[in-house]
DNA sequence: TATAGTTCAATGGTTTAACCATTACAACAG
DNA sequence: CTGTTGTAATGGTTAAACCATTGAACTATA
């Protein structure tokens, strides 16, 4: 005859009230929410409630809050953030160490590479070449702190090449992650560095004619190499 | 002479506090932080700015929050769920489509099947059997539900196959994320059950002979397959 | 008039104290 | 012994006040 009474907590109910208007478009990334104040009276609740709702979707990425005047919640873009943050704890709380993460690497880069190869237009390649030369110069001033800055923005190149977002953001949350360790227990010389472009300009050649398997199979062994240094 | 003054926001900092705590084995999974009433005067703050700490927290994947008598805060097992979630919201923004994810599983299952086959050990190869007469028995009796879920299943457990808890957390995510489109959109029969079983006659005979290649390129056609009836 | 300094008001951050809702467990009545 | 009722602990919510930050309007002075 009844039905169980909902049992919502109200903050929840305010969160997903203004999730939805987010993620349907009614509120645009840059559109800024009313003042507190003013929501609580709009959802009918108290502003205790109401902050705790906001501290939620602000840490589901969705908002941002800015202190003093014209501040408030602002409707922020989504991306990785939440996604590199809980990889972070899960690398933090042990549940995943660094070897793991050098072995999905070394897969994911590969198909990513492959991925990267079928879609690549003339640009992408121009990119890289302009990337490999970047590198060049560092590599013959040994500067290795750039040197690697400019390693790591080929793999992101190699990223966007997708043209596929979830392989952006997945490689986006591995390098945020692992870029701490790299700097601390990667030591670079001229010999390894020199490996590294060797690599870097076979993938260009191998791009330039089409050849997916061969980018791929390079950039494992590229990865790779570099896990290993790393034990 | 003087330094500028820390501006944290003191919830923020009784976050950092807990989170700590957590991570470095100090609170273990399953124990109870003492009740807000407490807390509030550990941390000298207000009950409003510690609870906007514990909703963080929550939020984060670190603890579960209780009701009544003996309720409270008690501290989870880390998992993936933060990181399906914010797919989830990745996905419903649009910035994610179901044809990116069909792409990125494609490459992902093929690589994890390799690796699977690379770890697999005898009770491994036993489980993926017994679900696969699981299936058989689905399959003559046209029980496509069921069917479906005992597939599902056989994809989990090559995901555990790897050893490697970021396959397994990816692969969670994406299939938690998916699971509702394939019940909406993917209506089965016969001749396709067909097929996803013959695919995995194949893959386990693949894996008996530890041709990972084999079983790897089974799989990626498998995933395919499934991902063009969804167009 | 232009600029540097001051004040003001809007906004988020915090505190406090009270009450509501849920729940496990103890006490009690039959 | 069993089922009901009471109780107290705990999270959830409300309310009103004050603090801290910050951009903009205002004012005094060169």
């Amino acid at each position: 005859m009844f039905k169980k009474a909902k049992q919502t907590r109200v903050f929840q109910d305010v969160v997903e009230q203004i999730q939805d208007a987010i993620l349907n478009g009614k509120l645009e990334p840059g559109s800024k929410l009313p003042a507190e104040r003013t929501l609580k009276d709009v959802f009918n609740t108290s502003r205790g409630t109401l902050r705790e709702a906001l501290r939620v979707l602000e840490q589901k990425g969705l908002i941002d809050i800015k202190l003093g005047v014209a501040g408030g919640a602002i409707v922020k873009r989504i991306d990785a953030e939440p996604i590199i943050e809980s990889l972070a704890l899960l690398i933090r709380s042990g549940e995943v160490s660094i070897e793991h993460i050098s072995e999905f690497r070394i897969k994911i880069e590969g198909s990513m590479m492959e991925l990267a190869a079928e879609h690549a237009v003339k640009k992408d390649i121009q990119e890289l070449e302009s990337l490999f030369n970047e590198a060049k110069v560092f590599y013959k001033n040994s500067e290795w702190e750039d040197f690697l800055k400019v390693d790591e923005k080929m793999h992101t190149h190699i990223g966007m090449m997708t043209r596929n977002p979830i392989f952006r953001f997945v490689q986006k949350s591995i390098h945020d992650n692992i870029h701490q360790y790299y700097a601390e227990h990667l030591s670079m010389n001229k010999k390894r560095a020199l490996e590294n472009l060797t690599d870097f300009e076979q993938i260009i050649a191998a791009l330039k004619i089409n050849d997916a398997k061969t980018a791929s199979s390079i950039i494992m062994d590229h990865v790779k190499r570099f896990s290993d240094k790393m034990q």
